[in-house]
DNA sequence: TATATTTGACCGGG
DNA sequence: CCCGGTCAAATATA
């Protein structure tokens, strides 16, 4: 998948089909909503096992976001982190900045196992992402009072880099330009 | 005691 | 049948 170097700050967004769904890179993964974790794989090939995360007012306010959160391969200390449907739930509280703290003592005792008994799965970096809530429930400011910037915008500035649908998608104009540089 | 996490089971699509 | 996404019982944590 081809990407562009649109960045706000740490945040990498590789693709962004709508405000809802899209995936970031990011040293942080907080950003405000307060998620639940209910599951974790190791991927085929991946040295980081995915977490997955559904919005912790899933039931009382039938809120259907969620979010997947892994970590990259190189040494970057980042996460691909993606977004997956629509939060009618509240929106975030005030901003604080949060660094997940990878806790490899955990991997060592009790998720080891699991992640050698997929073969493909190398076991050379002790360090994971073991994601808890308290993790994604501080913010990574995203300005979202900032002025949106108008889809044809996009359009004159994106290239190559992104795919024709991308290019053509008028949600982009959910992205804000004063909050989106490129590096 | 209530709520969050862990983790193997389960399941559906390719 | 493999892979990745979700469920849910057991377990941990506040």
């Amino acid at each position: 998948m081809g990407y562009g170097k649109l960045s706000t700050c740490n945040i990498h967004i590789f693709f962004r089909k709508t405000i809802d769904s899209r995936i970031e890179v990011s040293g942080t993964v907080g950003d405000g909503y307060s998620w639940r974790k209910y599951g974790q794989k190791g991927i085929l090939n991946s040295k980081f096992p995915r977490c997955y995360f559904r919005c912790t007012h899933k039931h009382v306010q039938g809120c259907k976001a969620l979010k997947q959160v892994q970590q990259l391969e190189d040494d970057s200390n980042m996460f691909e982190i993606r977004y997956i449907g629509h939060h009618t739930c509240a929106p975030p509280n005030t901003s604080s900045h949060h660094r997940v703290v990878l806790d490899s003592k955990k991997f060592k005792n009790r998720h080891y196992s699991q992640i050698c008994s997929n073969p493909s799965i190398s076991t050379n970096n002790q360090n994971d992402a073991f994601l808890k809530q308290e993790d994604l429930c501080y913010n990574v400011s995203l300005a979202n009072d900032a002025q949106l910037t108008p889809a044809w915008v996009w359009n004159e500035i994106i290239t190559d880099d992104f795919d024709e649908s991308f290019k053509s998608d008028q949600t982009l104009s959910d992205i804000s330009f004063d909050d989106v540089m490129f590096s």
